[in-house]
DNA sequence: ACATTGACCTGAGAGC
DNA sequence: TGCTCTCAGGTCAATG
């Protein structure tokens, strides 16, 4: 799930729910997680602490810790927020848990345990550590630099917009939908596209994860014309009502139209 | 330097 | 019902 759109639905989520509550304590279920300080530690820092404010970069969530540094919350590939009340059952896959003073929890859950919880002094550097480039939605990244960081790839384009190092926060399914959008298969070699494609991609990058993000990524609530919600097999293409073709294309399933992405 | 592949985890769903 | 097999919205190390 946890693709940039779903992240910043996420961050969202933590901003109506948790900001300013006061954490009594944290609970850790699976230390495996936790990268980079002891399960232990982290317990100490986050109690009594409280979250002040959140951001994100790519796939990665931060929250500013009222004194000083920040949680960092990666998803993997399955997982997101909770919260509920204390005497609810925890949430199926909770591998971190925070106990607020007001009754209420946040409930961090990954299923397959790809996920990774951290502290860090400053997302940038953090980002910057994890070698990540700049988040797909930064107002910094215009289409010329955009265009920059195509040039030096020749791959796949699917393959080279889901590459974190380049950029930031597009995933599988989210690849899928921007090359739909912007009527490019995923096969495309980026060295063989002209400034046009290079362009309408990149128009198609930006509009597609606004329109997800206020759909709250959920394929429900996404305006016609999108592919998410026929991404599967026997899915037709919302414009012209084709079987979609599915492929493997760096390593990961892909799909999209034969006739609306032309070769 | 860049692209591709397999391993890491757990669980859901299909097929028998 | 219960078993096996396949697949899954990510990332990293190892390989080509």
């Amino acid at each position: 799930m946890p693709e940039l759109p779903d992240v910043e639905t996420f961050r969202r989520y933590l901003d109506a729910t948790s900001l300013h509550q006061r954490i009594r304590r944290a609970v850790v279920e699976a230390p495996e997680l936790v990268h980079g300080v002891s399960a232990r530690r982290l317990r100490r820092i986050l109690a009594g602490q409280a979250l002040a404010s959140s951001e994100r970069h790519g796939k990665y969530l931060f929250g500013a810790l009222e004194s000083d540094g920040w949680l960092v919350l990666h998803f993997g590939m399955t997982g997101g927020l909770a919260y509920s009340k204390l005497d609810k059952p925890l949430p199926r896959h909770t591998r971190l848990w925070l106990e607020f003073d007001n009754g209420y929890r946040l409930a961090y859950r990954s299923q397959r345990k790809l996920g990774r919880i951290a502290l860090t002094g400053d997302p940038r550097a953090y980002a910057a550590e994890r070698g990540l480039g700049p988040d797909a939605l930064d107002p910094e990244l215009d289409l010329e630099r955009f265009r920059a960081l195509m040039a030096k790839r020749r791959g796949k384009v699917k393959g080279v917009l889901m590459d974190q190092g380049l950029i930031a926060g597009i995933g599988n399914i989210y690849a899928d939908e921007v090359l739909f959008q912007a009527g490019i298969r995923p096969t495309t070699r980026v060295d063989a596209m002209g400034d046009e494609d290079v362009s309408r991609l990149y128009d198609a990058m930006r509009s597609t994860l606004q329109a997800t993000i206020e759909a709250q990524a959920d394929p429900e609530q996404m305006p016609e014309g999108f592919l998410l919600p026929q991404r599967h097999q026997d899915g037709r293409c919302p414009r012209c009502g084709r079987a979609l073709a599915r492929v493997r294309v760096s390593g990961r399933t892909s799909y999209y139209c034969p006739r609306c992405q032309p070769a």
